[in-house]
DNA sequence: TCCAATGTAACATG
DNA sequence: GTTACATTGGA
């Protein structure tokens, strides 16, 4: 999945690379899939686009703008897979769930896998809900420790689910999946299932730095190396939780790490380190 | 053959 | 309070 750093990521790539560009002309591959969701019907989206402008690119969170002229976006949010940039004459993959064409022969391609949503909207739309619905992204202004510990108090369900359950919801922390949050929760020595009134002062500072190192280092070598950038380099972010490093030795304490499943997805975690 | 993962529905339990 | 399930390309 998309996490922040490969939105980051991509989002730059996208801006230097597709700035200027004017679309031609907006498709679906020929691959479908039931759960890509698009906010318009493909032909609204090529009608639109058709003759307007790239004038930019961004991220916020795990989302990525793309913008169109100086009114509306392409926003791809919540999403899996591969967005795609192909140079002139390139080849383009057989198999894409959806295609951008820009005039200079050029064009953007998405293989999405698990998921995604895709939306055309104006800067406005963007203001009300529910894209107003998301939480604050680490690194930004907003996510200081302070603003961080009233999150964790305003959690509803603090008493009921673990940490995990807050960090990968959306609506707190935005920028952060079940991916990333294995090696967060490693470097902060914090178990996943862990309950928020039961975090001391200091864990939750633990947890607080080992969310901006691990999300300024996973940015600084271009997300995760079993994800791809714009033009389908790996990143260069090995996670130390996995199911690659499952079985081995942590580096910390030699003990086996272990495999957990909770709350959806599979949690890797050191048994002895975090508790 | 199994894995990836989000959000929500359905289930089990005390 | 925890798990199953929707899905499908790729390892």
């Amino acid at each position: 999945m998309i996490e922040m750093p490969e939105a980051s990521t991509i989002a730059r790539q996208m801006n230097e690379t597709l700035t200027g560009k004017i679309f031609q002309h907006f498709s679906r591959g020929p691959l479908t899939h039931k759960f890509l969701w698009l906010n318009k019907p493909a032909e609204e989206f090529d009608a639109f686009v058709a003759g307007r402008q790239v004038t930019g690119a961004k991220s916020y969170g795990r989302s990525i703008f793309l913008y169109i002229d100086e009114t509306h976006l392409n926003l791809f949010a919540e999403l899996g897979g591969r967005i795609l940039y192909h140079a002139q004459g390139a080849t383009l993959p057989a198999k894409y769930h959806l295609r951008w064409d820009f005039t200079d022969d050029t064009s953007l391609t998405y293989s999405l896998q698990m998921w995604g949503f895709v939306g055309l909207l104006s800067k406005t739309d963007l203001s009300a809900p529910p894209f107003t619905d998301t939480g604050i992204p680490p690194l930004s202004d907003e996510f200081t420790f302070e603003r961080f510990n009233q999150l964790l108090e305003e959690y509803p369900e603090k008493k009921a689910k673990g940490i995990k359950g807050f960090m990968v919801t959306s609506k707190y922390v935005f920028g952060i999946g079940n991916g990333y949050l294995q090696d967060i929760l490693y470097r902060a020595k914090i178990h996943p299932a862990r309950k928020i009134p039961s975090l001391s002062l200091e864990e939750r500072s633990q947890l607080f730095s080992s969310i901006q190192g691990s999300m300024a280092e996973a940015i600084r070598l271009n997300g995760r190396e079993d994800e791809r950038d714009l033009f389908d380099y790996p990143g260069g972010y090995r996670r130390l939780m996995s199911s690659q490093t499952m079985g081995n030795p942590c580096p910390t304490c030699g003990t086996t790490i272990q495999k957990l499943a909770y709350l959806g997805g599979a949690c890797y975690l050191c048994p002895t380190c975090q508790v």
